[in-house]
DNA sequence: ACTATTAATGCAAACATTTGCCCAAAAATT
DNA sequence: AATTTTTGGGCAAATGTTTGCATTAATAGT
């Protein structure tokens, strides 16, 4: 049982089974304007019955149109990218372009090397999350230089300036702990994300700067640095924070996945939330409506973020006059959603 | 400012400069061995430095391979797919391949467009999980006779054997049954999943099937069936449960999201979980460690079955051997992870 | 009726790479 | 020294589509 390589039906055939040139076949198939709608009508329904398909590949190659995006996020089974990617690939699939994902695995090299392969793939556009441990840029300058449009969004280069999609994490995180503030807290601490990722820094900045503007105390011991957010991280500070004397009145977390913890944890010494303790956390998972009390939060905008940045990028690729546009920063509003968590009787 | 389009630097170029055929280039870049280590060295040197980026269009259009696998989720952005498409990012990756990313949004039409589009783009092979609106098989057939290497994961076609990996839905369903059956359950109900779909009629009989084993009474109002399992119309379905009299003693869901609905409503209700009721998800998602009590569940295999679909493809599209394979089914052990939601005092 | 347009199609080159086959030089074998 | 084998490369075709330019046919304008 050989594998029967049918060779497909080409333009070529089609022609000469109607009596056309290829060139007439290839506009008709484009709809170009300066072939008659006869004989439009007459190729796509030859072309429909005969089972012809146009080599995708051969038309990229001449024509230099890929129609192909290429996405590089540190790993696809994280809820915030796994809904960037969704709003990406959905913008993208109505303007007709597909998209190439990879993972960096937050490593540096890989992320260098798909680069590399996507230039070589001639994808039209990319948009990049940075990985975690990024920390030299060049090689994403040199990209740019290419003329290449990209889009960065949520981790994005900071030295220097270019494309990319964000929302104000300094912002969100004043808005956050000030909303702890308001419902009477006064002794605040932060769960903070990786210093050496700027959003992060920025949260834990945020966070100070509430403090600060309203004159509440800023204790270096009420913030606790975390490697990458992870539950069980969360789990680890949460016991840390307990030991605390006194005990703090409110958790402003970085993500979702730690404020959860937080919420664990006193839950199981009895510490009530939002009595005792209020906790806010950051990104609004799945989570944070199921957990018991439900979780107050900020919405992160996860897929708006990619539709922005899909949008965003396939401007550049189409529009001449984008041409002239050095670089464009979108930053998205972010939305305090207010719950069980952060909602006191009283 | 004009897009500089630099027109990058060809095999041909590098020829010239080296005063070498393009075929001896393009030989010394694959590693041919009829090339000597010298001239290799030369060739891969000077194109390093000159910046040379082999076109990968053009050399997928030559050799009629492009290294690439299509793969269609009815979404990314749901837990169980995200994880699927991150193995099988990582297996193809690492085999050299890359991966075209689509949503058909559970519809049908869509999932035939896309096949359609994919096949234009020549993909090596395709790894499908079905939409929920497909009952016609027509198309796949037709794709699968056209010898291109499929693979179907999750929810595969029923009406016709062919390439798939998935889990015991059947075993699982009855074994998650039969723990809440052996914790001492007498008045077992289940939530079930679209009964359209084969994997969620599976998980009812296997529910089902349990419940004869133990010789327990099988009653039509103990199940539920719902529209897709959302943590939304898991609130509803709890709501009507709990109108049930007697209450029953265990309720077996078939996902995470409806059992964390079914926690939270009783949770709201002070009925004591596990005591009164236990209960049993399925798919060990984040919530289901996070949530409290955490939940009893069966763990899919998401990333493992990910990985399986592109090792299976990947040996289809490379191994002759395969061949003379009509198809090849797998089907992972899964996993009933016991925790707080299912363990009694007693 | 004759030219000026317009509309519809054809010609042929070009795109960058791969690959079967051929060839020359060098090395090995008589 | 003559022949065979091996080694390292080159030639040129082929891949399927698009596109600028040329060409023909049809229509309109005078």
């Amino acid at each position: 049982m050989k594998r029967k390589k049918t060779t497909p039906i080409t333009i070529k055939d089609l022609a000469k089974e109607l009596n056309l040139s290829p060139s007439t076949i290839s506009r008709a198939l484009a709809d170009h304007p300066k072939i008659s709608q006869a004989t439009k009508k007459l190729v796509s329904e030859r072309a429909e019955q005969s089972g012809f398909r146009l080599n995708a590949i051969a038309s990229s190659f001449r024509s230099k149109k890929t129609k192909s995006i290429g996405i590089i996020v540190p790993r696809i089974d994280i809820d915030f990218h796994s809904r960037v990617i969704s709003g990406i690939e959905d913008c993208a699939y109505k303007s007709g372009y597909h998209v190439i994902i990879f993972q960096s695995k937050d490593s540096y090299k890989m992320e260098k090397e798909i680069i590399q392969n996507l230039q070589n793939m001639m994808v039209e556009g990319m948009i990049i999350c940075l990985a975690m441990e990024t920390k030299n840029f060049d090689h994403l300058k040199k990209l740019i230089k290419t003329k290449l449009p990209v889009v960065f969004y949520d981790r994005t280069p900071e030295t220097f300036d270019t494309n990319k999609i964000t929302i104000n994490d300094f912002e969100s995180a004043f808005n956050a702990t000030e909303h702890l503030i308001k419902i009477g807290c006064k002794n605040i601490v932060h769960i903070a994300g990786n210093q050496s990722t700027g959003i992060f820094r920025a949260r834990l900045e945020g966070y100070k700067a509430a403090l600060k503007s309203y004159h509440l105390p800023l204790r270096d011991d009420h913030i606790f640095v975390t490697h990458s957010l992870s539950y069980q991280e969360g789990l680890t500070c949460a016991e840390k924070i307990l030991e605390l004397n006194p005990l703090p009145d409110g958790v402003f977390c970085a993500n979702d996945y730690t404020a959860a913890s937080m919420v664990k944890v006193l839950n199981k010494r009895k510490i009530n939330v939002p009595e005792q303790v209020a906790i806010v956390g950051f990104s609004d998972y799945p989570i944070a409506q199921i957990i018991e009390p439900s979780l107050t939060t900020i919405n992160d905008r996860a897929v708006q973020m990619g539709e922005a940045a899909a949008k965003m990028l396939i401007q550049h690729i189409q529009d001449q006059d984008f041409d002239i546009i050095d670089h464009q920063v979108i930053t998205l509003k972010t939305e305090l959603i207010v719950r069980e968590s952060s909602t006191r009787k009283a």
